[in-house]
Formats: C-alpha cells, structure tokens, sequence
DNA sequence: ATGACTAACCTTGTTAGA
C-alpha cells in the first residue's frame, strides 16, 4: 500500500498538478492539507473520476485538509479530539479516517507566526489536543499522523539554523511536542530525498530558495510501530516542487507491505 | 534547467504562509 502526504497549498489552484499527479504517483492514500477551499468546494468530481473516495474538511478560505482513498474509507473524524480554537473560531486543520486497514490522520498543525504571537500559543495548544487523538486512538492496528507539522524536528531539518534564531518552527517548545508524540509510540518515518543529502519538503518561493535547496522537513509522517514496521520505502517527491504551478511543498510518499 | 512569491477574496489592497 502507498500512503502520501501533500500540502497543495489551495486545492483548486493545484488541481491539475493534483490529478496528474494521481495518476503517476497512484497512491492508495493521500493525505492533502492546505485546501484553501470549503468541503462544498472540494473538486469532487474530478478526484472521484480517478477512482478515489473523499473525505474533505474545509471551513473557509484558509487551511483545510482531506483524505483520498482507493481502499475505502470508513470512520472519518473531522477534527481533533477537544481541538482548541483560534480567536474563538474553529478550524479545519485535521481529518481522521480508517483506509485499508490502516488509521491516518491528515493534519496541518497551524503555523505560530511568531513565537511572542497569539498564534504560538494556539499551535502549541493544538499539539497537544493532537497527542491526545493519538494517545486515544493509536493501539494495535497499523496508525499514523501525516501533515504538515510546521515544525523541524531537527537543526539538520532547515537549510541553515543560523538564519532561524528567533523563529518559530525549531523552537524547544515545538520539538518538544514532537518528542511526546515519540513517547506516545509514534516514530518519525524520515524519507530519502531524490536529490541532495537533506529530505526537505518545503521551499519558500522567494528568493530562489528551490534551486538553492533552501529547503525544510515539515511535513512529517509520525506512526506507530504497526506502521513503522510495514514500511518498505519512503522518499520526498520533489520533482512536484519544480516548474510553473508548483506548491512550495512536495509530496511525501511511503510504501507498505502487504495490501 | 529548478529561476527573482503565491493564493483567496472582505479583489486595484489585505491576510496568510514559514
């Protein structure tokens, strides 16, 4: 079974990309964040022409994410478990769903801004409403979280550290969300890049940062050992990252045994 | 070639992204 991740960042600005990439990819499970579209907006059609099942969750015109599945879709949960809000609004950051067999939940873990920002705060908050869904729901059967994390677990995981003093996205707090999800059971399946020594999945299109592979690994694919134990490959897809119509994100992609 | 941000929309600026 193939399991991928990918923030599009916006699902209708991306859709041609998408349904190319459906189709020589051919992932069993996709996991999209980034919709940047409402459920009602969701191309439907188009993505079920290809043979994929839905479930989508978007609340405006900012985050929402998905689940794709060519091997059923049951269970589907649209947001965490005691999620908190932003300003007093929910958001659809996060979509759990049982596909094959196997329990995934797409999330996009909010961005914090900046670390003195309300916004930190509540990406710090939302973490831990996360550790609780895994805590709850991650058991025998094979279980991963996949998404954007907005967070590098790891100084090797940005370009160059130096240029992030004052950040958000490597701070103590943020990796130390990351290190209780690991006590949680989960495992960090870290990708192999196609190019380049460093497995980044994000580059910022300004100031040439793709060609100069000034890149971070932010989305993450963190499962437990049931998961962990199945997988045969995983790499970043960063060929989706090059030419016209390009996220600043690529996918990531994992293969399973079995299925 | 991988090339100097992109996307939605409250659209001729603002908000967000990281």
């Amino acid at each position: 079974m193939r399991i991928a991740t990918w923030n599009v960042n916006s699902v209708g600005a991306r859709l041609p990309r998408l349904l190319a990439w459906l189709e020589t990819a051919a992932p069993d499970v996709l996991c999209l964040q980034e919709l940047k579209c409402t459920t009602e907006a969701f191309p439907l059609a188009e993505v079920s022409a290809l043979g994929y099942e839905v479930a989508a969750y978007g609340l405006g015109r900012w985050n929402g994410v998905a689940i794709l599945s060519k091997v059923g879709i049951e269970n589907v949960q649209r947001g965490l478990t005691d999620e908190p809000t932003y300003e007093d609004a929910v958001e659809s950051r996060a979509i759990g769903a049982t596909c094959g067999g196997v329990r995934v939940w797409s999330v996009y873990v909010p961005n914090g801004r900046d670390v003195e920002h309300d916004h930190y705060a509540y990406k710090l908050r939302w973490l831990e409403a996360l550790r609780g869904t895994v805590v709850a729901e991650s058991n025998d059967e094979p279980f991963a979280v996949l998404g954007d994390f907005n967070i590098a677990p790891s100084d090797e995981d940005v370009w160059d550290i130096g240029k992030f003093a004052e950040s958000t996205h490597v701070t103590e707090p943020e990796r130390k969300a990351l290190a209780m999800l690991r006590d949680a059971g989960l495992t960090d399946v870290i990708p192999r890049p196609l190019k380049y020594d460093r497995p980044f999945t994000y580059w910022d299109y300004r100031a040439l940062a793709f060609p100069n592979n000034n890149g971070m690994r932010i989305d993450l694919v963190y499962a437990n050992g049931k998961f962990a134990s199945a997988v045969t490959d995983a790499y970043v897809d960063r060929n989706e990252r090059k030419g016209k119509g390009a996220s600043d994100h690529a996918p990531v992609v994992v293969d399973l045994t079995g299925a």
